[in-house]
DNA sequence: GGCATATACGACTAAATTAGACGTATATAG
DNA sequence: CTATATACGTCTAATTTAGTCGTATATGCC
């Protein structure tokens, strides 16, 4: 669980090396894959489907390529993770249709803990919809005030 | 991405199942899996798994099962997802050691997002923290004020 | 003691998810 | 018209996750 995919890893690749470029300026996938070793058509992928969902602008043809074509203030985590992985669900039963025909998950009708799994998917989501994709990409990170949603006390990261 | 483990639920539905039940009273891994139709080898491996780290306290033998060993306001969900997947880390290059050599990610050294990693790391290891399984487990979910820990606008979960 | 019923746990197999590669089509600058 | 770039469907490999099997150990009860 949590581990991040490599699809965003390549979009943030992306978005971080076409966000200190001239406005304007074209990147190419040939690029990405030689500067940071990232498999061409894996990136190419990516970069694609973010072009078809506005956050990307592209050009075909040679001397083609891609530059930011959104605010990235504006683009959450949430979004991001949408466009490239689909709605972010905890688990089975949150993705699939309510209805009692065709159950997403072998233990719905019986399982305990539909609510939890819906407190925890809905915090979440709210997590990821506050965090922006241009406060990721910030070379110092704000280690400022972190939310203090509830009333747990630990030590260490 | 974010799906949320098997282990993690049979947690969930083993401890919201326990904390309904009378101080001392036991409850066996059978019962677990006939209420709620999980597997009884994967659930019994969670649960031992607990007791092992304090979370739960078991007892063998005919009669034997397991009850709660810990005040759950005062366990994280982080905590719980250390205990059963090990450290919560977005990627490869977050687990190993810091070392050059052997690196865990084999673009490590040319990759331009470890900051951005770290800090996404960073704040979701907050955002679990905060998190208390009791508060989890609450029927009633609090919708109550979400932290705006950052600035982006968005609509609908 | 002997049996029924529990947890304990290492090792193995199966299933599902994720990552990446191949092949081909289309666009465009020079 | 060729070199270079994006566009995109399909197929395969790798990794991760889930679940099973077999066996050992503990304990209540007759």
């Amino acid at each position: 669980m949590n581990k991040i995919n490599r699809k965003l890893e390549y979009a943030l690749i992306g978005l971080k090396h076409m966000r200190a470029k001239a406005p304007g300026e074209l990147t190419s996938v040939k690029e990405l894959t030689q500067l940071y070793g990232c498999p061409f058509d894996a990136a190419s992928r990516v970069m694609q489907v973010l072009a078809q969902n506005g956050v990307l602008i592209s050009e075909q043809g040679a001397h083609g390529g891609y530059m930011i074509g959104r605010d990235l203030t504006r683009l959450s985590f949430h979004e991001l993770s949408e466009i490239l992985l689909g709605k972010v669900a905890v688990a089975r039963c949150l993705t699939e249709s309510h209805d009692a025909s065709e159950p997403s998950c072998e233990m719905r009708g019986t399982c305990n803990i539909v609510t939890p799994v819906q407190t925890l998917n809905r915090k979440l989501n709210e997590f990821y919809k506050n965090l922006s994709i241009s406060e990721l990409l910030e070379t110092r990170a704000k280690t400022g005030a972190a939310a203090k949603v509830s009333q747990v006390a630990e030590a260490d990261v």
